[in-house]
DNA sequence: GCCAACGTTGGC
DNA sequence: GCCAACGTTGGC
C-alpha cells in the first residue's frame, strides 16, 4: 500500500465522553448552535492526549452524563473539530482556571463536539447488566477518566441496545 | 526517581 | 456525605 493510500484510510474510532448535566447535558448540546459544544474543562493529560493525538473528525462519541442521580448514556454525538487551546485556563473566574498555563505555550485543550441524537438513558446500572460489555472502560474499577476509548464491537452492542 | 500526602472523581 | 481509587505534587 502507498502511503498516501495508507493516511487516507484511518478508520473511524469511537469514545466515551463524560459530561455532568449540570454543566452540559445532551439536550443542552442539541440547543446548541449547530448542535456542537466546546468540549471544555478537560484537565486530565491522559485525557487531553486522547483529543490531541487520536480523535479525528467523525469519530462517534457516547455522550455520557455524570455526577447526576442518573448516571449513564444519555445521547450519541460525534467529533466536530480539531484541538485548540482551552481559553478556561487562562481565566482566574473559571472553575477550570489553571494558575500554571503559560498563555505561550496552553497545557489545555478543547475540541468540538456536535450532538446528533439524544438516545434513551443507558443507565450505569444497566450497562453493567451486561456482561458483554465488561471491557468498557467506564464500568472497570476505579475508573476516572472522562473520555475513554470504546472498541467498535462494544460501540455496536451500545447501539443495539439503544434501538 | 521515590513515595507520602494531598486533591479530585464519581458512584452510591 | 462517604469513601475507594487514582492522579498530581513536592520534599528528599
Amino acid at each position: 500500500m502507498t502511503t498516501a493510500a495508507s493516511s487516507a484510510t484511518h478508520s473511524r474510532r469511537y469514545w466515551l465522553m463524560k459530561s455532568e448535566p449540570e454543566e452540559c447535558s445532551i439536550d443542552d448540546a442539541l440547543a446548541a448552535t449547530h448542535s456542537t459544544v466546546q468540549w471544555t474543562g478537560v484537565r486530565n493529560y491522559q485525557a487531553r492526549n486522547f483529543m490531541r493525538d487520536d480523535m479525528r473528525i467523525g469519530d462517534g462519541v457516547l455522550f455520557y452524563h455524570s455526577s447526576c442521580p442518573e448516571p449513564g448514556i444519555a445521547g450519541i454525538a460525534e467529533i466536530a473539530s480539531g484541538t485548540r487551546s482551552d481559553p478556561t485556563q487562562f481565566n482566574p473566574e473559571s472553575p477550570y482556571f489553571d494558575p500554571k498555563a503559560d498563555p505561550d505555550k496552553p497545557r489545555w485543550l478543547l475540541l468540538d463536539v456536535k450532538a446528533l441524537r439524544k438516545t434513551r438513558l443507558l443507565s450505569l446500572a444497566e450497562l453493567r447488566e451486561h456482561p458483554e460489555l465488561a471491557q468498557l472502560k467506564v464500568l472497570q474499577r476505579g475508573n476516572r477518566l472522562s473520555i475513554t476509548e470504546v472498541d467498535e464491537a462494544d460501540w455496536k452492542r451500545v447501539l443495539d441496545l439503544l434501538k
